[in-house]
RNA sequence: GCGGGUGUAGCUCAGUGGUAGAGCAUCAGCUUCCCAAGCUGAGGGCCGUGGGUUCGAUACCCAUCACCCGCUCCA
């Protein structure tokens, strides 16, 4: 690929000009964090969500031993007890105490910074970053506590200490003590109140993801489904997160989209799928159309596991290279292993048995759970950059090159001109097509013109009706990519459109 | 949350202390048998919002909101 990383700046104006993506309340001044999806928005993301389901619940793949895998689906609600956070964790860890320094303006996590305490008494503290090893100890030291070393001080976390003390403090990058402001907490779920009075009593969470949802419901479907482990639960839906700093556009926002299923299976074989699941989602996003060489698979480092992984396989993320992450890359999917943390965890808070009885062996155990999350807004974002390409050549000086399968719009209907002639065959064709694609009828103004607007929502083909369909029943196809056309009969673009949305699709 | 930048038509932007322009888009008419987004015309903005200075603010000052970049954060 030789092509240029697409400015995001570009990207978004279309996105706006041809309403994919407009800034939620817009006419409000929006809202830091929150978009809306407008008519073309939605139909991409209705494809790339409608695809996953199909690749999970539908028609999920085929296991190691040749048989399809059992998935089944789930739509559980925004609002739980909450409870259901306490257990996951969410509640005690999901909060990040942060202290900021006032002279430097930087900002620590509170837990990540330790301090040094002189042992005699005498002397200011010295705050460190927690990852600090005893050299970088002693040369804060030797500067700041006058020729001392760190054998001088008491080493104590920074959390364990009263704020009183930190006038006495020097934050991590300063000279002067007292420039640390008392911690802060940044709890990172919203919250809203069960009821027509607010108090502590009925306080409730928004989500934070989708999954919580999924291990409520375990006891339900395995009672319910007749499914046996190893099987899926899969559930896509919104979730909410008030991130400190939204950015990157939909990148992340406060309010978003996951795909996550959790594929329940015996603890001995959790490496075994989560290989299985790596391989089978990053197939899934090629197949829609996003290269190869754009995608990076990265294993997590032991110190960013989520605490429910810390004991597992390991945490893989698919990431894509988008325009403001190049030539890094983003997170678009993490491929986790949760152990078997959360049914733990929800079985220990609720106090309901939710072990597996295995009916072959008749023997009772808590599965292990590898779970593919993905974002799929994420992909949304995603499809849009990978589509986007400029092309000075052509009148539109761009077109979205979108795999058929997720483009908004499948086709175009277009007769040459808005004679009369023209008109009713069209219409007829489009009124043929549309019960099986979404497809655009589009009469006014000249061809180049209807050409130039469907290359920039992305239509991959358009059929124009002239004044030889009149003659021998045929019309032309125009190919976005190529420009190129072809003459078919008319009869035959529903055939067509199948062939070579499938041949695009290989 | 901190620092820097930006905010003028749907989009990209110009502009001035005396209440606004271009290109593209949109719409209409014309033209057109294939990219000729060609021709003509129209609609559309109290210049992000709220204060202040001023006879007068889109412009200067303050605040606020949103977006962009960098920190921080993203279990």
């Amino acid at each position: 690929m030789t092509e240029q990383t697409p400015d995001m700046k570009d990207i978004v104006a279309l996105c706006k000009r041809r309403g994919f993506i407009f800034p939620a309340s817009d006419i409000y001044g929006g809202l830091n964090g929150f978009w809306d999806y407008g008519p073309l928005g939605v139909e991409l993301k209705n494809n790339l969500r409608d695809l996953w389901w199909k690749s999970m619940v539908v028609t999920p793949p085929i296991g190691p031993d040749g048989q399809p895998v059992q998935i089944v689906g789930l739509d559980s609600s925004i609002v739980q007890n909450p409870k259901t956070w306490e257990a996951s964790g969410h509640i005690g860890g999901f909060s990040d105490p942060m202290v900021d320094c006032r002279e430097t303006k930087q900002r620590y996590r509170a837990d990540h910074l330790i301090v040094l305490i002189p042992k005699n008494g005498e002397g200011s503290w010295i705050s460190l970053h927690e990852d600090s090893d005893s050299e970088e100890m002693d040369k804060r030291a030797g500067k700041l506590g006058k020729g001392r070393n760190a054998n001088d001080y008491e080493i104590t976390p920074l959390t364990s200490l009263k704020t009183d003390d930190y006038a006495n403090i020097i934050a991590p990058d300063t000279k002067t003590p007292g420039t640390l402001t008392e911690p802060k907490e940044f709890n990172l779920m919203f919250h809203t109140y069960v009821g027509a009075t607010a108090s502590e009593d009925n306080k409730a969470y928004l989500r934070p993801e989708t999954a919580q949802g999924i291990f409520l419901n375990f006891k339900n479907v395995v009672d319910s489904s007749r499914v046996r482990v190893p099987f899926g639960i899969a559930q896509i839906g919104k979730a909410f997160r008030n991130e400190v700093t939204p950015r990157n556009f939909i990148f992340r926002s406060r309010e978003f989209e996951q795909m996550e299923m959790e594929w329940f299976c015996p603890p001995e074989d959790a490496k075994k799928w989560r290989a299985f699941w790596v391989e089978e989602r990053k197939k899934w996003w090629e197949s829609l159309g996003i290269n190869n060489d754009s995608m990076i698979l990265r294993e997590h480092e032991s110190d960013e596991l989520a605490h429910y992984a810390k004991d597992g396989v390991g945490t893989v993320d698919i990431e894509y290279r988008f325009p403001f992450t190049a030539p890094g890359f983003g997170e678009l999917e993490g491929i986790a292993h949760r152990c078997d943390f959360d049914l733990k965890q929800h079985q220990e808070h609720s106090g309901q048995n939710l072990e597996y009885m295995d009916p072959q062996t008749q023997k009772r155990y808590t599965p292990h759970v590898i779970e593919p999350a993905a974002g799929l807004t994420r992909g949304v974002l995603a499809l849009l950059c990978e589509a986007y390409t400029p092309d000075p050549e052509r009148p539109s000086g761009v077109y979205m090159n979108f795999h058929p399968s997720v483009a908004p719009k499948k086709a175009a209907i277009l007769p040459l001109t808005a004679k009369e002639e023209h008109v009713p065959i069209a219409t007829k064709l489009y009124m043929d097509i549309r019960e099986h694609y979404a497809v655009d009828l589009d009469i006014k103004q000249n061809i180049g013109k209807r050409y130039a607007r469907q290359d920039e929502i992305g239509t991959p083909f358009c059929f124009t009706v002239d004044n030889q369909t009149i003659e021998d029943q045929t019309v032309t196809v125009r190919h976005r990519n190529t420009m190129k056309q072809d003459r078919i009969a008319m009869d035959n673009v529903l055939e067509y459109m199948r062939k070579e949305m499938a041949l695009m699709g290989s």
